[in-house]
This record gives structure tokens, sequence and C-alpha cells, in this order.
DNA sequence: CCGGATCCCAGTTGATACTG
DNA sequence: CAGTATCAACTGGGATCCGG
């Protein structure tokens, strides 16, 4: 039988796929998320890890990420400026996701 | 210790979740394959079941599924055609990551 | 000098009509 | 029914610019 929609079977309600697909859908956003699994980063330091990403789409997923609540700014006045970037609790739930693509990865891709 | 790269922490060598995303990154992508966990399914059932996607868009996913070993397309010699998807072996592989993502949605989303 | 913001271009996706 | 053709809309890439 087929469960995409859990409670309520009706056009409105999105199932859970398309809720994390939601916050995890967006181009670059895993490969953000791995890399906040290291630990806090800065701007520049995702920007080169993300090799070919755009300063443009780093700093759109980053804004977007931080308004879903998975990963947190901060921003220390100093200069030049430092920002560093971290996962929230939340954003380490996600952590059994990126487990599991990264063993399907290792193994079929 | 952050480990993006397995085996050899060169450049040229991707790491696992950037293999896993070359086959699951496209939009729409994930909401094919959890439709095919609920079994074999025709173009136009996708279709429906995927409320919003575009033809285009769905023949170019699946060209591209079939391509990597995900998904098999089986078409029927009748007026009208029928054309059939299902998951390969490869394909059902990827049933733990699907459910991560349903069970993280469904919590957190 | 770092973290972005802006502008312009190319590639993707969407909507819709159409065909074998 | 299962797609393809066409064109419009959006998304991301790349370079440049700027405030602190």
């Amino acid at each position: 039988m087929c469960t995409h929609l859990e409670a309520k079977d009706t056009l409105e309600i999105e199932c859970s796929i398309e809720k994390a697909l939601s916050v995890l859908g967006g181009k670059w956003t895993f490969l953000i998320i791995r890399d906040l699994f290291c630990g806090k980063r800065r701007f520049g330091e995702l920007r080169r890890s993300l090799c070919g990403i755009s300063p443009k789409t780093l700093s759109l997923r980053l804004k977007e990420l931080e308004t879903k609540g998975i990963i947190e700014r901060t921003a220390y006045p100093t200069i030049p400026p430092t920002v560093e970037y971290a996962l929230t609790e939340k954003g380490k739930s996600l952590k059994k996701i990126i487990k599991e693509m990264k063993l399907w990865g290792a193994n079929w891709g």
C-alpha cells in the first residue's frame, strides 16, 4: 500500500518527504550541511570547500537554512569581518539522512 | 575530523555524498522514486501523482534514472501505448535514504 | 581583506499545445 | 497514452563592486 500521505489523504497535505525536500531540496544544500557536520565554518571556508559554488548561491542557501532553523549564523564585529555558521539541533538531526546517503554513494555511486 | 573524501583526498575524487547527489540531486527525483516504491507506475500515473511536474521534466528525469540504472522502463506495443516504470535492485537500495527522509520530515518538517 | 550584494548571462524548469 | 516542441519564467554561475 502506498503511503505518501500519512494522516489525511487530501491534496493539501504534503507527505513527509516533500516536507524534508522543501528544506533540503535546493542545489548544494546537502553539501553545505555535510560540511557543517565537521564543525563551524566561515563563509570563505564553505566557498572553497564547496568547489564550484558561487557566492551568490552560497549566500542564498545559508539564509534559507538559517530561516528554516537548520543552521545558526554568528557574526563578530571584527575587521575584516568574521562570520561563522554552525548546525543547530534541528540541523544535527539530519545526520542519519546524510549517513545513509554517504553509505549509498560509497556502495552504488 | 572531516571525511568528505574517503580514500584519497584529492580534488579529483568526489565524496560519496556528491556521488549520491549526482544521481538523486535533480528536482523531483526523490519524489519519483518514492512513488515507485509503491510499485510499477505508468507515465500518466506519475504525472498525476507528482502534482505539478511538467511532462517534459518527468520525461527527462525518467530517462536520467533509467540511464543511471535506478529504474527500468518497459513498453508494451499496445494501442494506445502502455509504458511501465519500476525500480531496479539499485533503485530499491535507496530505501533507507527515503525512509530516513520520511522520518525526518515527519518529526521536524 | 572578508562577507556578501548586484548585474548579466546561460542552463533548467514550467505551461501548454501538439503528434504518433 | 506517452511523450515531444516551443516559448516563457526562474535558478544558478561568474565577475565585479562595496561597506566595515
